[in-house]
DNA sequence: CTTTAGTAATGGTCGAACCATTATAAATCG
DNA sequence: CGATTTATAATGGTTCGACCATTACTAAAG
């Protein structure tokens, strides 16, 4: 219920003290905070303690740390990327089987698609548009070149989750598909039929989406991602 | 157990080998690691060096430093508090805006709540009969006592994200439950219809997820969730 | 004017010392 | 003998001073 009153360790002071002046906006991104050896003085520590603060710091994403003169600690735009690597963690600490992240794949990308399809503009549409071309362009290279071909089918997704404009899309799709990805190279046998199944659900996701039709964009992305999930699954019951 | 430290940064080569031990599962939530004096003689580096990087770990929600004799650096369960307090750092970073994360949770909610009705058995029903009676309880015990009613509701969710028996929904309910509880004093004057309006919804998903009709509890979750969802911009919109 | 070498500021690392906290063992007392 | 108190040592927290590596800027050389 409680946390304890007194603050032991000065480095969390530090670290509070100039969080509180970041989040309050007294620095802004791109500002530059004092050189270390200021810093220590201002805060009357030693440098160890001070550069332990820096190093939690930069660890939460409110700050990155430049060499040579000039540098320092750099007040960045935004720790989305942070919360994005601490996502991975997780998943990866808790050790997520393959069926329960794609499952859970499935839900986020079908509501992307579903949101997407009610925002997308008709720049959006362009977009998706020219990446359907470049899949299609792939996808008739033939199965050598998949990992190309995978490569664009993340980028479609990650746009349609840019599309919704809600970071924690972005944030989510993008963990999701950092952790699926080791398992492609395991459990994705391509051949010719699947890359050009693949290839048209991509098409038919787009189609409905720039045509506003959420509830098609929906199943569609639905379909499409529980193909992948169900190749992976009979891959790994023939080979476990 | 661990090799010389290399690289342009030290400590982040000493981050990068401890974590992977963790990741692995060659040490355990509990565990606890060698003290800070036989780390630094192992990666044959500094204390200050191998401080840092106990920082970075920590922040990471990896490990916990613990005080004393038979102290040290102990390997936490999992890292979910620390991703928490990321995302909360990045909506008072503002960006991520309350209605995003309400949006987001929507989506998931509503996919729990089908996921749950599809796998829901008799226990889990009992469950969540027991659980819809406490909140009947606190509904009728008058607006007053909103906060109890809010707390069973958050079981409620998470009883739902544990039926579907993935871990990753159960992880991002938490999440968002945390993230998003704070603004409940803020944004929700709560008054005597909303708290029967909000027991109804409730008893209407249950129903649903024990009868298993997936399509119904999907849309029954997600018309509760947006209605706290407007409530809060509403509320937002009259005193910003 | 361009190139090069030098200089100084800044982060990164190291080592030794000391302080604060805490579990365990030893000593003391009833 | 058992309970309590005290001493000890292990461990994290902090400090100081020194030196190395990187880099922007400046002055010298061509």
């Amino acid at each position: 219920m409680f946390r304890a009153a007194k603050q032991n360790r000065i480095f969390q002071d530090v670290v509070d003290q100039i969080e509180e002046v970041i989040l309050s906006g007294q620095l802004n991104a791109g500002d530059t905070l004092p050189s270390e050896r200021d810093l220590k003085d201002m805060f009357q520590t030693s440098r160890g303690t001070l550069r332990e603060a820096l190093r939690v710091l930069e660890q939460k994403g409110l700050i990155e740390i430049k060499l040579g003169v000039g540098g320092g600690a750099v007040v960045k735009a935004s720790p989305l990327e942070q919360v994005c690597s601490g996502l991975d963690l997780l998943v990866r600490f808790q050790k997520i089987s393959l069926q329960q992240l794609a499952e859970f794949r499935e839900g986020v990308e079908s509501t992307v698609a579903d949101i997407a399809a009610r925002r997308a503009g008709p720049q959006d549409a362009a977009l998706l548009e020219d990446l359907l071309e470049k899949a299609r362009h792939h996808a008739h290279r033939g199965v050598a070149y998949w990992r190309e071909f995978v490569e664009i089918d993340k980028q479609i997704h990650q746009a349609l989750a840019e599309i919704t404009g809600n970071p924690m899309y972005i944030v989510v799709n993008q963990m999701v598909h950092n952790n699926i990805q080791r398992y492609y190279e395991k459990f994705l046998p391509w051949n010719e039929a699947m890359l050009q199944e693949n290839y048209q659900d991509l098409s038919d996701i787009i189609q409905n989406v720039t045509a506003g039709r959420a509830d098609l964009a929906r199943s569609m992305a639905h379909k499409h991602v529980r193909r992948f999930t169900k190749y992976m699954e009979q891959q790994e019951r023939l080979e476990p």
